[in-house]
DNA sequence: AATATGATTATGTATAGACATATTCAGAAC
DNA sequence: GTTCTGAATATGTCTATACATAATCATATT
């Protein structure tokens, strides 16, 4: 037992192996100090990287118990689609089918490649008045996704994944007959003054998202 | 500016604003410690949050820099199917439809029911080495899904989604034509000494999965 | 009985000081 | 030039102490 670390997963462990019961008290900080050998503060670190994580919950005066339904919560990153590409082992590439502006929104079509394959078809909107650089920026070159990611940082979005079959456009493009099942990806994301993007992201059949928990 | 909370915000803050540009170095700690006028300790308790987060990278000797590509994750709640129904306002019911044992390994099929109208259909194995528990309960009264999250803890996992279209046993139990498209998710779970159970899930018909960033 | 009040308690957080540890850098030895 | 060695440095962490804050409990007041 020696850092802060060492504590949190000793707990982990007990509460694991429900030697502390879901939704049961656990000792206080100060016993736990006494019984591990080290100062409050050491303990307080663990309990609060526990409760971070969704293991306990705390409250002042109240003490900390173990929560009810230990929430796991399944991560996954933000998809790059270039990263995404490039990680499978495959060059990526992509092509602007085009572009249009209607008042302060951009919309732009795009497809992405892998190894020179139908990989996904990207259907946006940006909101110039948000990142207004954008309307300088040749999507040719750069994919939307991309130049977005790196120069308009986003405090929060929603993503949604939903099922449905290929119309006679992503047919064309994802090279699949009508009717194929495609995972369909619609994101938003938004700063603090409002909106900047949205997406809609059919992939190529056989497209899996995978997360770990 | 009082606690560490308020300095991470305005690490933050510096961040997205390029204040702190994407790979640079930021000031040691020390000297934030001085220029925010407060001890070492919690600015070092801010800068760690962000570099939990994915904001930053710490090196000792070497400083602490803005992450390259401030990689966004995306969370989602790991779905216990009676609480996805019940957050809808529908209530939660399920069918057991077949049981069955090959070895070491239970195998099941059950319909999940909200508002008494197909919701998803479950194909899931259990390995009985692991969770010998699972032999003993009926599952007709509590849903596999359920009773697995209260008593088999797991340490890690991984889910997938992806889209498919309904076979005639999908069709049959969902309710709808064959060649509807469904989203399917597989979900393997391991304990430290091995696998625990695995799940295929096959939702109705309009499912989406959304989570937050 | 209902309500207000104050004491008690567990967590939340800040502090200064100390030492540990990883990494870099400069200079010495070959 | 290359390799080794030790000094310097930024982060990682622990400690003891102190006070803040929220929730609870017991008591006194109405």
């Amino acid at each position: 037992m020696q850092g802060w670390q060492d504590l949190q997963a000793e707990a982990l462990r007990r509460i694991q192996s429900r030697e502390w019961p879901p939704g049961g008290l656990i000792p206080n900080e100060a016993a736990l100090a006494e019984e591990w050998g080290c100062a409050r503060a050491t303990v307080n670190r663990a309990l609060q990287a526990l409760a971070e994580d969704g293991w306990l919950e705390r409250r002042r005066r109240a003490g900390t118990r173990v929560a009810l339904s230990p929430q796991r919560r399944a991560q996954m990153a933000v998809p790059v689609l270039r990263q995404e590409v490039e990680a499978l082992g495959l060059t990526y590439d992509h092509r602007l089918l085009n572009v249009s502006r209607k008042g302060q929104t951009l919309l732009l079509h795009c497809l992405h490649l892998a190894d020179h394959r139908p990989y996904a078809l990207e259907d946006r909107e940006i909101d110039l008045a948000r990142v207004p650089a954008a309307a300088q920026v040749d999507f040719a070159t750069i994919s939307a996704n991309e130049w977005l990611v790196q120069n308009a940082p986003f405090d929060r979005g929603t993503m949604t994944y939903e099922a449905d079959v290929a119309g006679a456009f992503e047919a064309t493009y994802l090279r699949c007959p009508e009717g194929t099942p495609l995972m369909i990806l619609t994101r938003r994301t938004f700063s603090e003054e409002g909106p900047i993007t949205s997406v809609r992201m059919a992939y190529a059949p056989g497209h899996a998202v995978t997360m770990v928990i």
